[in-house]
RNA sequence: CGGUGAGUAGCGCAGCCUGGUAGCGCACCUGCCUUGGGAGCAGGGGGUCGCUGGUUCGAUUCCAGUCUCACCGACCA
């Protein structure tokens, strides 16, 4: 984007969206204001700037740390940036809804969003300031909540086919938003920030943060070998202690300890050629923050090193968690908590206790579906563009937003809430489309649908045929890029290509002899040469095809 | 916040080690020429060398501090 000149940066993460760029960007939120007002949600916008009370009110003052960017105005009174408005929507619902006859409902806005980023990069992928749609959801209930997230879900799906995007809806995490249960619409894309799962024989789809992990069945009767302490020196590695032993890695079980940074240490068990899932371990914990125990934490609550570490004779009382996989393991290599030293046939239950089984690790290709007996799971990358979630009462709770039911009796709303980045969705558009010449877009995000290129700009002839044509395809309703200017051709052709401008036609002296003209497309590179009339039908009819979608 | 690297013309860079009034490519402007895949020739404009302080007769160059940015890690639509 930046090569086309769609953005310029102001400041780490900012940026100013230029001409072009805007364009695209009007034409995605166009589709996304119809789809949304297609089902049901209404729009209206919310303040960037929020007083800091409604977010000390539902907790998350504290809880949602540096990226909220907070000032104070000249009274010294507390505000932030809003990066995202569930408290300041509740608050208003609250004051509003007041009968269960006024739901459901849903309202949207399509706003700036401030997130204070440690790192933005990527351009639009992940700025600090951003475009983002966001709806929210207001119901009696769950199961009416249900149908809303499902109108959602279903019009997130409509939104994303009608921009030619290839993508998957995937279960996910529901990180520092909360609520009960999410899916992340991604952009398939090798550059994605993202590894997502998908199942194929069914319809199962996952973000890997989320991706469940199907144990085998644990097998029986294998005979207990009497377990042995032995000598394995500078052996830390996994792959360095299997190797030395003469065992696989998946015979091996690899103990890593996490630290809550409130004081809190768990150990977590895994199969040694396993990875652990961080965001799993943090679920499963209940805690707010994980990250791992530091070399001297380590050496405190175990005794040893790390690099030895495992499951028996611990120094001190010490959570353990294990994932599914430990309890089919049998005659397992381990650490033993003492520099140099690793377990071998060491053995659930006979020789260390686990205090709960937790499904732990990252999923991997290959892998068995969770949902399906004969799937086999395969892993993309993808851009998160959009994300919807079940709130359930988190946030009506804390900001008590509340109804009286048709008995009188004082109920908790139920809110879901639904994003969609704009400009990342826009920049994810690119990503997936483009090729060593520049963008291609697909036609209903292009900044324009078509160009008329005039090869001679001194030749009256070729200028008034270009004109005329560019004229004729307004009046069609054709969005038309009219390049007039006094470049060589080639200037013009690679501008074309670098903006991906889906459709192209070229007024040239030679072709124009033969009254014809050149109609290319950017996508296939497929080249038509037309009389003028019917250049012009041939784009009407591209342009109405890519614009077509079921009401 | 941790690690690494960089700030010199609009953009990309050289110069700095060994102090002496700043250069290259692209872009830009003028003229000629050229017009189907980023042409050619000639001429021209443009810089408080990130900022502050120090050393020195003299600092883009050496020293100290400071700010900004990029890349890699932990957070996220």
């Amino acid at each position: 984007m930046l090569r086309a000149g769609m953005i310029r940066r102001l400041a780490a993460g900012i940026y100013n969206y230029l001409p072009l760029g805007l364009r695209s960007i009007r034409k995605f939120e166009n589709i996304v204001r119809e789809e949304m007002n297609k089902a049901d949600a209404i729009e209206m916008l919310m303040p960037s700037v929020q007083p800091a009370e409604l977010w000390q009110e539902s907790g998350r003052w504290t809880f949602y740390g540096k990226e909220l960017l907070r000032f104070n105005d000249r009274k010294d009174t507390e505000f932030c940036m809003g990066p995202t408005h569930e408290e300041v929507i509740t608050d208003m619902v609250r004051r509003e809804i007041k009968s269960y006859r006024q739901m459901p409902v849903n309202f949207y806005q399509i706003q700036t969003k401030f997130r204070d980023e440690i790192r933005p990069r990527f351009g639009l992928m992940r700025g600090r300031e951003f475009i983002m749609k966001d709806a929210y959801s207001f119901d009696v209930d769950s199961s009416a909540a249900d149908v809303s997230y499902d109108k959602m879900y279903h019009a997130y799906m409509r939104i994303f086919e009608r921009c030619g995007l290839n993508f998957r809806a995937v279960e996910a995490d529901t990180g520092s938003i909360g609520g009960s249960s999410s899916h992340e619409f991604m952009v398939l894309a090798d550059s994605g920030e993202d590894a997502i799962v998908s199942c194929d024989s069914c319809r199962y789809a996952a973000n890997v943060e989320k991706a469940e992990s199907r144990p085998p069945q644990a097998v029986s009767d294998v005979e207990l070998l009497s377990i042995l302490k032995t000598a394995t020196p500078d052996m830390k590695a996994i792959s360095d202690v299997a190797a030395f032993l003469g065992v696989e890695t998946n015979r091996t079980i690899k103990a890593l300890v996490y630290s809550s940074g409130s004081g809190d240490f768990v150990m977590a068990l895994l199969r040694g050629d396993h990875e652990l899932n961080e965001i799993k371990l943090k679920n499963s914990l209940g805690w707010n923050d994980i990250r791992m125990a530091t070399e001297e934490e380590v050496q405190f609550v175990t005794g040893s090193p790390t690099g030895f570490l495992g499951p028996i004779g611990l120094k001190t009382r010490l959570f353990v968690v294990a994932d599914l996989f430990i309890k089919g393991m049998s005659n397992s290599v381990t650490g033993a908590n003492e520099i140099d030293m690793h377990f071998v046939n060491a053995n659930l239950e006979r020789d260390f206790t686990v205090d709960r089984f937790v499904d732990l690790r990252n999923v991997e290709a290959g892998d068995a579906c969770p949902r399906c007996e004969a799937g086999k799971l395969e892993m993309w990358r993808g851009i998160e563009v959009g994300h919807v979630f079940k709130l359930g009462t988190k946030y009506s709770k804390a900001l008590s937003a509340t109804y009286l039911d048709a008995d009188g009796k004082e109920q908790t709303i139920f809110m879901g809430c639904y994003g969609i980045g704009i400009g990342r969705t826009v920049a994810a558009a690119i990503e997936q489309n483009h090729d060593e010449n520049g963008i291609i877009f697909p036609l209903p995000i292009a900044p324009f649908h078509c160009s008329v290129v005039a090869v001679n700009t001194k030749d009256s002839g070729v200028m008034a045929a270009a004109e005329e044509i560019y004229l004729k395809l307004e009046k069609l309703g054709i969005e038309v890029l009219f390049d007039d200017r006094d470049e060589r051709p080639g200037v013009k052709f690679k501008d074309n290509d670098l903006i991906g401008i889906p459709l192209r036609i070229v007024v040239g002296s030679k072709g124009l002899a033969e009254g014809k003209v050149e109609v290319k497309i950017r996508a296939t590179g497929e080249v038509l040469s037309l009389p003028i009339e019917d250049a012009i039908d041939k784009v009407q009819q591209l342009v109405e095809e890519a614009l077509k979608h079921d009401e």
